[in-house]
DNA sequence: CTAGGGTTAG
């Protein structure tokens, strides 16, 4: 008895994971199984251990299947634990669990549960639980009406988050900043702002998300004019004004409050490196990267996620590899794992790609949408079209992002009837077609050689979907009429193009006239394809063989010799050209 | 011991 009280003060002083497991040890060898859950509660509450040493969720798992009956309290603990901690798929199994061995919950685990239920969209079970909510009595605990109000926002069923709501019969700042929040979401600005503007105590949570649903809806007006009021700022009110202007690729307004911010937090890195991402600016996120130095999972996520979305596979790869090694020591996951795919499917790397496949089953990483949708791209790019019709009809929910994936690998696989028909389909599902979409769709019509189709499909892009065709859709557009030999026609689309054609675009006319033997259109495509990528030597030997073909040796020996002299490299860098 | 805001993917 007394060596148990011991043990128990003594756990109370552990610091360390290490300290903790030596008293494990103890509880063991005396044989004193009762303390087991009081060992896994230290575990569990203890914020220097947590903090620190970084106790994986595994050997919680081991800890707690050893004790032979847990009680309310030790279920809702780790229930607790996982949910708080942002695994969600392993705290929704534990709460079923302690259900079917007939334990009872707690108004904490259902907070828990819940958490986790909105956190990853178990609609079915979070409404479940709203149910035994009315049997256990817990409708008038404010935790839980709260969670419930939580859930139902996180899904956008507002009706029945504002009955919950309604029905409080009290309400602190957290109840009413979770109703915000669901408002936020469903766009209903104004709706929003007037709860906003009811909520008797606001905090700095109802402030920031009221300038955060501005900030994402683009008008940086108001985002301002409440950051310039409000009472109190921390880093997130900061970091919503800033991810307000990276998205729509403000980068000199996001950096000068990132500079002026007091205290950026990590969120603020990731908001900066995504901006400079999608405006295309990498060397920028890469500078910004390298010099944060408490890297988190998610800004590696979001620098991979960088180089994979700029068409830079090979360094979206280089730092996969970097995050593993023992010295960083990162446990990628789904995210990572869906840009890296992406980054294979670009390479063409399907043997890669399959690699990271089984890492993920090694590790346990379920194959969710996004990744199935990355792996179908794979397969598809790669010509397994099986394959990825496999997955494609496995998926939960296909979008316009698996669509196009498919579609694309249809076209590029030759099998436009099928592109055509997957188009069709998505079109009657009322799946709006993006501009990946028509990559895949024209590509399916150029290998098909159907350009009348492909000319009306072209045009429909802006009048029925609003689309503006990108030089990628203009440079399949040269392809098609250049193989069909209507060379003027072709030079007649790049001209009438509305922005600076990119090289591939030329490059496609000046593949066609190597093809057809027009001197004079090969020059001038040459001479454009030249002047936006000097370095690629393909497009040289394009035109000269050209000239060959015209049996115009001197121009053609005339080049080779430029050729020679500026000793440019080998390797092409057009896609049209191999 | 519970609940809310700001960041990453195909």
């Amino acid at each position: 008895m007394q060596i148990s009280e011991h043990l128990k003060s003594l756990l109370k002083k552990c610091k360390t994971l290490n300290q903790t497991k030596q008293i494990q040890a103890q509880i063991l060898t005396n044989g004193l199984n009762d303390l087991l859950p009081n060992f896994l509660h230290h575990l569990l509450q203890s914020t220097s251990i947590n903090k620190t040493s970084q106790i994986s969720f595994q050997y919680v798992h081991q800890v707690f299947d050893q004790l032979p009956n847990p009680d309310v309290f030790t279920w809702a603990c780790t229930i607790r634990y996982f949910s708080q901690n942002g695994q969600f798929k392993d705290a929704i199994p534990l709460y079923i669990r302690m259900h079917c061995v007939g334990s009872h919950p707690s108004t904490y685990a259902v907070a828990a549960a819940l958490k986790a239920c909105a956190r990853i969209s178990k609609k079915i079970l979070g409404t479940l639980i709203h149910t035994q909510v009315f049997k256990y009595g817990f409708n008038f605990d404010v935790y839980v009406q709260t969670s419930l109000v939580d859930f139902y926002s996180k899904l956008g069923i507002m009706e029945t988050a504002q009955s919950v709501f309604n029905e409080m019969s009290e309400r602190n700042v957290v109840s009413w900043n979770s109703i915000l929040h669901g408002y936020l979401k469903s766009v209903e600005l104004s709706k929003a702002r007037d709860f906003f503007d009811e909520i008797p105590m606001k905090d700095v949570v109802s402030w920031n998300s009221m300038i955060s649903g501005y900030a994402k809806a683009g008008d940086m007006g108001q985002a301002n004019c409440l950051f310039e009021e409000m009472p109190e700022r921390n880093s997130a009110s900061w970091n919503a004004v800033i991810s307000g202007y990276a998205d729509r690729g403000n980068m000199e307004e996001a950096r000068k409050l990132f500079n002026e911010m007091p205290q950026r937090s990590n969120v603020s890195w990731i908001a900066m490196i995504s901006g400079y991402s999608k405006c295309g600016n990498v060397d920028s996120a890469r500078e910004l990267f390298d010099s944060f130095r408490e890297k988190d999972l998610f800004s590696w996520n979001a620098m991979i996620a960088c180089y994979a979305q700029n068409s830079r596979p090979k360094e979206a790869l280089q730092l996969f590899h970097e995050m593993r090694k023992p010295n960083i020591n990162k446990q990628p996951d789904e995210m990572t794992f869906s840009c890296v795919i992406s980054a294979c499917s670009q390479l063409g790397d399907l043997e890669f790609g399959l690699w990271i496949k089984t890492y993920m089953n090694r590790i346990g990483v379920a194959l969710d949408d996004h990744l199935a949708t990355a792996l179908i791209d794979l397969y598809a790019k790669c010509g397994c079209i099986d394959k990825a019709y496999e997955l494609f009809h496995g998926l939960k929910r296909k979008d316009v992002v698996a669509y196009s994936a498919m579609i694309l690998g249809c076209g590029i696989n030759g099998n436009a009837l099928e592109a055509i028909r997957l188009f069709e389909e998505m079109i009657s599902a009322n799946i709006g077609p993006n501009s990946v979409t028509y990559t895949g769709i024209l590509t399916a019509y150029n290998h098909a050689g159907l350009f009348e189709e492909a000319y009306r499909c072209f045009s429909s892009m802006s009048t029925k979907h609003g689309l503006m065709p990108t030089s990628d859709h203009y440079g399949i557009m040269v392809d098609l009429l250049g193989r069909a030999g209507k060379l003027e026609e072709a030079h007649r689309v790049i001209k009438s193009m509305p922005m600076r054609p990119h090289a591939g675009v030329w490059g496609a006319l000046l593949l066609a006239c190597r093809v057809h033997c027009n001197v004079e259109l090969g020059e001038i495509a040459a001479q454009h394809c030249i002047e936006l990528e000097p370095d690629t030597s393909g497009y040289y030997s394009l035109l000269a063989n050209i000239y060959v073909s015209a049996e115009r040796w001197e121009d053609a020996k005339r080049l080779r010799k430029v050729m020679e002299e500026k000793k440019v490299s080998k390797i092409p860098g057009c896609s049209w050209i191999q």
